[in-house]
DNA sequence: TATCGAATCTAAACTTGTTTAGAATTTTGT
DNA sequence: ACAAAATTCTAAACAAGTTTAGATTCGATA
């Protein structure tokens, strides 16, 4: 029962032209294809009369492409993620295209499985994609050879690539050098398990190679392993048996957001003062909830809006220089800055 | 240089059967058009050996079906929007559908572009949509007519439409309720312009019946409003001349968690002690950050994952039965909680 | 043995645009 | 006035699937 819709055909014969002619006027390529003045304006009239709105499936279907692009991260409802999603998606509406976000959950299959969907069978013209691949083999495959793919956070040491990442390394080297000279001799780093995605094993390398500037040694007991998909529960216990101890560590170190509201978490439960028990805080990652918090945090903040406008013009860059051949691979590793708070 | 994807006429020649066949062993309908086992057991197993998949917009093209569903929210960078965005994903991924999310940006203009895009072309097979709406004429136009769209979190209360909500209206009013048997004379609430947003409307009523319930008048000049575009600077503004002069206020009732931000970075600011100042302090929306700050906050808590999920399968089920003409609108409530910390 | 019916399969139409190759018309040049 | 050139337009092919209508093939029936 709903309204038809129209067609270019409908266009067409209203005005007894071609479709051919009114599909060129709309495309704007009327003058290209010497379409006249005069006819141009009666199609652009009339299909405005019309509504005419093209079906873009018949456009992708004969052009290959869609003006769609997706981006595939771990977690949507992540502020690092979400916020780096409104760059990208404000940055590519600019240019005409619409995107497509999509959790994989940090699931490698789900990932896959998404990934042949949307690229190999050309359903969106590029991908921005949040890896949570480990040697990243899948992306070896000849379907993706040239097509265009931005890593974003976390790229594939293995695997010649396109990417944006925050400069990991340094911002943690610089984390970590502010909370030697603050005085700290023990620096607990929690980290994420598994632990070979890029940005957390180039934040340990920071606070490695920051203690060795000091002459401090590294001890391995000193960085703990957090599973992924149980971060509360086991930053919770872990924590707790560091608080309870008579006290070594100096400083905590987050290596994400997610572990830091774990921890602060704690602090809380447990109503610690940190500051009086002389114990400092830090994360990797900063978020508004850290403006608000005791204890205060010191943070590396990532440069989000910088991150996604990079990545969509790098992969709108790559979508218009696909035929190219182009093998020279952009590496875009951006700033970080410390936040300290008093 | 990119090897060639796999067409179902390419697996046909291999097997010297029709594309035709191909195609209805692909999609599962072998055995409903009496295609032999053996056959079908062939064209699977050559089709995995080929590594076919189907062209997305070929299939849409021809079934009119995307298995797309789109998401329409003010900014996805949100909590409370890139929370539902997650279970609504979740919910449709299991039932063979994606998501595309897009930000409106509060932008009617921009929200009505999208809707026309995805909606009247059909580009996805349905929409959810928090709209940015006064009045949603545009939601009247004939071509939306019989078009599955789910509103969520705000309705149009002149549109006959599908939609689920949390219950704006007994939360608030049960927020109110809590805050005036605390001893609270003068609630002062910061609600956001333009105000004709049903979530926000409903929210006011509450506060106003609640009120009225204990007998207790209506102020005007207790509901501030807040431009949504200009959040921190104005309730900076208005909060810090309400606590300098003498006081008469005693809780703060932020209408949401943008405002609820603002009021919390104005205490920090000044060190203002609310607890000391016999101050109350509430929000609605809850979100991560109240579990950590001073002064405490009573909140109403949205069920983002009911709502969530519910909108997804509605707009499922809309799908599923968009020819029957159904002219039943389902209109979901679902209920809030209050969180109250001490 | 011609016929009917079931089982199995296929040719061609169809979805809605874009693009190519070329046709029809008008203008220009001599 | 006629060929060449420029202008303006169109028929048909094409993208890659799905669906309709009908063609074979085979054994069974009368």
């Amino acid at each position: 029962m709903s309204v038809k819709k129209t067609l270019l055909e409908d266009i067409a014969n209203e005005l007894n032209v071609s479709k051919t002619l009114v599909s060129m006027v709309i495309n704007g390529k009327g003058d290209a294809y010497g379409i006249s003045k005069k006819t141009q304006e009666r199609v652009l009239a009339k299909a405005g009369e019309m509504e005419y709105t093209p079906n873009v499936f018949a456009r992708a279907l004969r052009t290959g492409k869609s003006n769609l692009i997706a981006l595939l991260v771990a977690d949507i409802s992540n502020p690092f993620y979400s916020n780096i999603a409104k760059y990208v998606e404000k940055e590519l509406t600019q240019k005409g295209y619409n995107l497509m976000i999509c959790s994989t959950d940090e699931n490698i299959k789900r990932e896959e499985k998404l990934i042949s969907l949307f690229a190999e069978q050309q359903m969106v013209d590029g991908l921005i994609v949040a890896t949570a691949a480990e040697t990243g083999e899948f992306f070896k495959r000849d379907r993706l050879k040239n097509y265009p793919i931005v890593f974003i956070d976390r790229y594939l040491p293995d695997i010649r690539s396109n990417y944006v990442v925050a400069n990991n390394y340094q911002g943690s080297y610089e984390l970590t050098d502010i909370l030697i000279r603050k005085g700290c001799k023990n620096i607990l780093m929690f980290n994420i398990s598994p632990s070979h995605i890029s940005s957390l094993t180039e934040r340990v390398n920071g606070y490695k190679d920051a203690l060795q500037k000091f002459g401090m040694p590294y001890k391995k007991e000193n960085v703990v392993e957090i599973s992924f998909n149980n971060i509360e529960e086991e930053v919770r216990d872990k924590l707790i048996s560091v608080l309870k101890k008579p006290r070594k560590i100096d400083a905590i170190y987050a290596l994400n957001n997610h572990i830091a509201t774990a921890c602060l978490r704690v602090f809380n439960e447990l109503a610690f003062d940190a500051q009086k028990e002389g114990l400092h805080f830090a994360s990797f990652d900063d978020i508004n909830l850290f403006d608000f918090v005791k204890p205060s945090v010191i943070s590396v903040s990532q440069p989000l809006e910088q991150i996604g406008i990079a990545a969509a013009n790098l992969a709108l860059k790559l979508i218009d220089s696909k035929e190219s051949e182009n093998t020279q691979f952009e590496k875009i590793v951006l700033p970080t800055t410390i936040i300290s708070r008093s």
